[in-house]
DNA sequence: CAGACTTAGCTAAACGATTAGCCGAGATGA
DNA sequence: TCATCTCGGCTAATCGTTTAGCTAAGTCTG
């Protein structure tokens, strides 16, 4: 690896001006200039972030840490935030916390070390008292994705999951749904108590309730609700009706059903809250409340992007994005008369 | 931040001393030991990772460069990457070159100044001269995942494509199939020829050859197939069944496929390579060759971690995997008299 | 007991950049 | 002519580690 010092010697000139030339940070004479230009050329120069980053405390590195890399909507998350924190001209350091404590805990002690200038999480649970913001004084810059935690002073962005849960829920309750499920996640996290709470919240408005044993919460994993669907399903006198409330879960339900020789929509109609991209040419197609993935990740970077050069301490922010009801076929009207099985 | 400094005047020791209880590199009395340990803990110390850096070369970093990480294929591999790197104690950057040979360039030299001790590249074409290995003397230890590239001295991790080309049409033609198209991808990748090859041998040896206009190829990308497999298919005298060169395509076929009201594997039969995971309760399911992509990651970064922990010029060595046919319900065998549209 | 080894721990020189501060030459003005 | 100012470019300190090499004190050995 070439050095400054290499360069600096071939030139004929001192370190001071290579530098000069390269930030393009003080005028340097058009004769010098030209000379030191041409050395870089020749040597391949590459000037070492390791230096540059010791000297001035930055890394170009923004770290996401999501809970659960496996889940295509996390990988769409980080395949967003990769291209918006590109653009920004910093790079980005990925991390699956899986869900666990722990892992998440030692994954920012990590990204301190590595100093990496700011973090967008996704935290794994409500209690985190290892999310301290600021280490030793000075404020880790970090925005919080999808879901929030207690009492933090960090940035948020986040869907309003009680809407997408009602949302989705109305649109079954239109069609004459009057015994819905619900197949939820861990009910710490605001996504899945959020989404629930919606859900509840519209079939009250049309004097229902669901019965409990048909509001069930698992892990949000598609083997996880696999079981809990089936479990919940097994039993006599099923809903008519599920809201699911994410992607990979939604996949889930539609497989036990599947298992169970059960048919979507004709038997049970599915609407869930996220989905998977690309699926539309298989059936059923889900009925889902979609989030815009891109917009808010290249808000998150953006306001990450603010805190970081703002330095100091800025009110924290709390952006909320609002879901759309996307139509598909996993959901028919109420038969008339219900055929129990 | 306190620095090793700050440690050594508490712990009233020189840096020298507290770098070897940091480190265990050198013995040191138990008192100095825990008199340095209580000041690290008090102080909150965490060595920067960046003067580390700067010091010997190292980053504990590793990036991995993708051509697309918007499909699921590609999120599975850095999800499979990210665990295999952690393990190993470094951590990971991700790039995506999105198919893009000069943006491909410019993360290699990205992750140059990032000093990324390696790099595992899912290189975007044939012709990529700036992938030299070697810049200025020492190589950047790299591993070529997936496809491949001529000329290139690096170690690759990939699967035997035409393998799997061959086994996905086998079935096909074990079904009665005769009339067999192909949906596949750019012909300058290894992956799309490769498979592609395998699917023409297999009808070969069986004394068959696809009509031309029933060849295909598209970007390796859900809409690019979705438009190709309608112009294919709205052909007079369309295939009877198709192979399909990946996952995402496949969903645009199936897509194609429900938008032309034809159904599948009623009027066309469908198999591929690759599928996207969890769909296994949408209809049809895929019948299709699968990779082992955790094994592979964890192959490349097994590779990588060894050639950079070797150092020295290493004899390059191509791992191949083989892949594993899995069937769905998405191909059914061929109807004695075929009913034209 | 003197010389030869050990050894715990220290001093100071790197690593490769940035940058405050300095210097010397040419321009300007009194 | 001399003091002052300008300014391109250089010198050297600095960022926070690691580590080669040194020192001083203790331990053997003949």
């Amino acid at each position: 690896m070439a050095t400054i010092k290499d360069v600096a010697r071939l030139a004929g000139v001192s370190t001071a001006t290579v530098s000069a030339v390269v930030n393009d940070s003080a005028y340097v004479s058009p004769e010098l200039r030209s000379r030191v230009l041409s050395a870089v050329r020749e040597l391949q120069y590459a000037p070492s972030l390791a230096a540059r980053n010791l000297r001035h405390g930055r890394s170009q590195l923004v770290a996401i840490v999501v809970a659960d890399l496996a889940n295509p909507f996390f990988s769409r998350v980080v395949w967003a935030a990769e291209s918006a924190v590109a653009d920004w001209g910093y790079s980005l350091v990925v991390f699956n916390s899986d869900e666990k404590p722990d892992a998440e805990k030692r994954i920012l002690n990590r990204v301190r070390m590595l100093s990496c200038e700011g973090v967008i999480l996704v935290p794994v649970g409500n209690a985190n008292p290892h999310i301290k913001r600021d280490f030793d004084g000075r404020p880790m810059p970090m925005v919080l994705f999808g879901r929030t935690v207690e009492d933090e002073g960090a940035d948020t962005v986040t869907i309003d999951n009680f809407a997408a849960g009602r949302h989705a829920t109305n649109y079954l309750l239109d069609l004459g749904h009057k015994r819905i499920g619900s197949i939820t996640g861990p009910l710490h996290l605001t996504t899945a108590q959020g989404r629930l709470e919606g859900m509840l919240e519209a079939m009250r408005a049309r004097g229902l309730r669901p019965e409990p044993q048909h509001v069930r919460s698992g892990e949000f994993r598609e083997d996880a609700a696999y079981s809990v669907a089936r479990s919940l399903l097994e039993q006599p006198g099923r809903p008519t009706a599920l809201y699911v409330a994410n992607g990979v879960m939604a996949l889930g339900v539609m497989r036990a059903i599947a298992d169970m020789n059960l048919s979507c929509p004709e038997d049970i109609s599915i609407a869930s809250t996220d989905t998977i991209p690309g699926i539309g040419g298989l059936h059923p197609r889900l009925t889902r409340t979609e989030h815009p993935i891109v917009d808010m990740v290249r808000e998150a970077v953006r306001l990450l992007a603010d805190r970081i050069s703002r330095g100091g301490d800025i009110e924290p922010r709390n952006v909320v994005f609002q879901p759309a009801l996307v139509v598909g076929d996993s959901c028919a009207p109420l038969r008339p008369a219900g055929v129990e099985p």
